[in-house]
DNA sequence: CTGAAAGCGCTAACAC
DNA sequence: GTGTTAGCGCTTTCAG
């Protein structure tokens, strides 16, 4: 009908049926379909979004950040949470593929080795971008932060205050953890300093990264400052180390990563590194539609966004 | 075709037919076309959900509920940020109803007097549940917490620590605002307190309750207890009194509703109100999947959950 | 500039 | 149990 093409403002329509048409379809009420539209169309003009936890804010700003640039194009927007788990990343993935969204973007959580739930979006020439959690294997587009550039501003920021046995919470392996780490121990290097390996706790969250730290302090020579791999085991060191009395910035520095919302208002405002989590969403959502509108397939590009310092009271000069 | 009933597992089929046509599904990798399937089923086994904002963590915990209880009934999601502005929520709910959802649960930023866009969905015979905000006048279902219980709950716990001059910080009106506000008048009056109308300031989050607190603060007789609305609100709060050099507990008791998650890493552990975020989720998607099913209309339900006292130590006795 | 013809990939209802 | 006949509401291609 001329009435779809009126829907879709498509130029070759005269101005009087245009104007005809739109007049019946406020009075008729009517909405165009969009399933049928899709499947005619082959385009759902929905993309999928897959991260392991909605409740981080991380990735809440994250999805705010792709929502945001992305529903001015005309797309909406599916979030999946896949629990941290790559099972059930893998069948969130398929039940995308299944709705034929014209495009992922996916926080994974894949063990590095075992990806073959990338090939399945490979093979159905889907687009999509890859963020947070890198896979160099992979020949997708990335957005992240760059982690080594993290642990370097973090670890040297504290080696500035004048601390020198810096302890680290690091995060799972290998992303985002083995960055940050990479940085931390960069740093150190380059100051010439070095750490006993016990200085070095795993920790994922703020429950974990508040025990982590309770061993740390039962170190022999207690660190003098510690650097989280992200706000939340920062902020669990923090409750860890008030706990035992010891004082925040005085004895011990504490610095995270990330810069979540509530990071001013913690015990003791929390220093971080910022990762521009907002922009990386808008990035990953930029290269995933111009990949979506390429004729043909698009090189892979890698986007590192640099973090910058926030400086608060937990790493304050004595 | 057969396959088709494989594919939804009908029972007329028989055992050797399926897994022959099991076994070549596997082998061609088939997946069926989700949009195909709803088109020409009726049913896209989608579900919209608006919130005012996905990086409050309440409705992040909300949005998980809901996805958790409802993906394993075969439904997916689609969340849509209404940035708390009523035309983009409107427009999210015309392009949700353009997409077939099957239901729609709403954490609605409609002005109460002009809720048109409640009437599209009604038009359409799409069942939707409101959550958090209320509409009395519309008979839709609607799963949120009881806010005068909340107000209640709170302010009574200030007076049985000792407190006399509680001032509140008041959420918008009239949700969850007036209902937390009219239990936090109702406890005063019970106990026999009165205080002045300049001890109730209006905020919306930790930045404006930070603000409203400095307000507060150089009120004559100072307060000596405070209940914020919510967390970020009561956070706020926390921060202007320590920077004031006023102790929490001791000189002023903070109090704040909703039990963030970060709410025992703050300065001061702040006590809070558990509002079962994540039950309210569960709740709202339970009560639209089953009007979903119905053939025919259900009667709209209303469910308020019952909060629950956090006493953390910034109610701590003196 | 307008509209007729064909079909997107599936499910519904019914016959075999 | 199996397979047939019709669409679901659109977009595409191409003839008027």
């Amino acid at each position: 009908m001329t009435v779809s093409k009126v829907v879709r403002n498509c130029a070759d329509v005269g101005a009087e049926t245009r104007s005809r048409v739109l007049a019946r379809i406020k009075e008729l009420n009517y909405q165009p379909n969009w399933v049928a539209r899709s499947l005619a169309a082959r385009r759902t003009f929905m993309i999928g979004v897959i991260v392991p936890d909605l409740m981080h804010s991380f990735f809440a700003e994250i999805a705010k950040g792709i929502s945001t640039s992305i529903r001015p194009l005309g797309y909406d927007v599916v979030i999946c949470n896949s629990e941290e788990d790559s099972a059930v990343e893998s069948s969130e993935i398929d039940r995308l593929l299944g709705r034929q969204v014209d495009g992922l973007i996916l926080a994974s959580a894949q063990p590095p080795s075992a990806t073959e739930a990338f090939d399945r979006i490979e093979a159905r020439g889907v687009p999509y971008v890859l963020i947070d959690r890198r896979f160099p294997d992979r020949a997708a587009s990335y957005v992240g932060a760059d982690d080594q550039a993290i642990g370097m501003l973090a670890t040297n920021h504290l080696i500035e205050r004048g601390c020198r046995r810096i302890a680290h919470i690091a995060g799972p392996e290998p992303n985002p953890g083995s960055g940050r780490l990479k940085g931390y121990r960069a740093a150190l290097a380059a100051a010439g300093l070095s750490v006993p390996e016990s200085y070095i706790v795993p920790a994922t969250d703020d429950a974990s990264g508040y025990e982590a730290t309770r061993r740390l302090l039962s170190l022999k020579p207690l660190p003098d400052a510690i650097f989280g791999y992200n706000d939340p085991t920062a902020a669990g060191a923090m409750k860890a180390i008030l706990e035992a009395g010891i004082r925040i910035p005085e004895e011990i520095k504490v610095i995270g990563a990330g810069n979540v919302h509530y990071s001013d208002l913690l015990r003791v405002p929390l220093s971080t590194v910022d990762q521009a989590s907002t922009r990386i969403g808008q990035q990953a959502a930029d290269i995933l539609v111009k990949a979506i509108g390429a004729k043909r397939k698009k090189p892979a590009s890698t986007l590192l966004i640099e973090p910058t310092l926030v400086a608060r009271e937990s790493t304050a000069a004595r």
